[in-house]
DNA sequence: CCGGATCTGTAACAAAGGTCACATTTTAAA
DNA sequence: TTTAAAATGTGACCTTTGTTACAGATCCGG
């Protein structure tokens, strides 16, 4: 199963040895949608590959207060985890699994030898780097340039995508969160989104047709 | 020169052959505070590592609207670009001089090579895509979470630590426009903080000495 | 089917930041 | 020295977002 699903994800970028190595060494993890995959200030061990499923990345500030940065799909990694595996430092971040999940999860300790070994493993690294730099500025520009009405309608489109499913089970108070905004304000701009006829709103959930 | 400035702020991380190659194959380039070292959009052929000097980040909105992201100092190297090269891609940010500085550039083709070649060269890359993850964590905590009373301190701050100097030569208008904002909105606040007594105001220059 | 919990809608108001207008000060160029 | 340009200070007002309060709708367990 797990052989399935990481030929599936992963055969385009990884050769032949690598992929023997990761099923050697690497092993299975499934999360359900809403549990928490790493913690901030958790110390990495391991390096989760996304096989199937997505996930959450989000920020919290001293307060509590959250902010969702990015979303992650199949065939991603999260960079900032790399990043603190590499380095041996906390998880400045949380992931919490969008839908249910399931991850292959690399020892630490394999991915320095891969680095030096796997030509196709240093493309990915960067590779990851790379499109995790971009989402950063991406999510930089959104909250820096646009409106909360922007935002909004960005984060329901994202949602709907990564769900594949325009029906989205969510509450006002759980977008609140992730927008770091108030329950009031997202209840006023979705109403007023739903009065342009751009989606349609029902108890706990929303209907994302033309956004 | 060139090899006095890159053993300074180089020879702790780099080895000894490496220094050579980048003796080598590098070129100084020299650049005045104010002047533009990378454009968005343009084509990235070296990489720079900063010798002596500071740069300045910046992102731009499609309506040319700036932000700063962050400065970099001697010994950092722009991850955003690192990650153009090696992508092949245009750049997404804007660099300035921030102060009169000296780079070594870094022919693309090269770094491929040394990324095999060695170790401290990986390392060095990582180590940068590190720092600027967690620099673009802290601009993203600063402009979510931060008002812009907050936000200018911290800039005042920043400025005065790259500079070396409590005396920033800078108008209100500038600030304005690193920090996505109004002058008017930026004269308000520097009278509060003046009034507060944490800084002095003069035309083109403000003073911090209590932030 | 009742009653508490949760979710949503909305009014009223406050605060932060953006915009416009204009006066005053300072500087630098002619 | 005069004058135009640049920089700053400030009042008035608007928009967006945040806060508080409360009413009504809906759901779920007993």
């Amino acid at each position: 199963m797990l052989e399935k699903d990481l030929r599936e994800a992963y055969h385009f970028i990884f050769e032949e040895e690598l992929l023997q190595e990761i099923l050697k060494f690497g092993t299975l993890k499934e999360v359900k949608a809403g549990e928490t995959i790493i913690e901030i200030s958790d110390y990495v061990k391991n390096m989760p590959l996304l096989l199937e499923g997505a996930i959450k990345i989000l920020r919290e500030d001293k307060d509590g207060d959250e902010l969702v940065l990015y979303f992650l799909e199949r065939g991603d990694t999260c960079a900032m985890t790399l990043s603190c595996c590499l380095g041996q430092t906390k998880s400045e971040i949380r992931a919490v699994a969008e839908k249910d999940t399931r991850l292959v999860m690399i020892p630490i300790e394999k991915m320095e030898e891969w680095t030096s070994r796997f030509k196709s493993w240093r493309n990915f690294v960067f590779e990851s780097y790379h499109s995790r730099l971009t989402e950063m500025l991406d999510t930089i520009d959104t909250i820096a340039f646009l409106n909360m009405d922007e935002r909004l309608m960005r984060y329901l489109q994202d949602k709907a995508k990564i769900n594949q499913d325009e029906q989205l089970q969510i509450t006002h108070q759980e977008i609140a969160y992730d927008l770091h905004t108030s329950r009031v304000v997202i209840s006023r701009l979705l109403k007023k989104l739903e009065n342009e006829g751009k989606i349609r709103l029902q108890r706990n959930s929303i209907l994302v047709h033309d956004l």
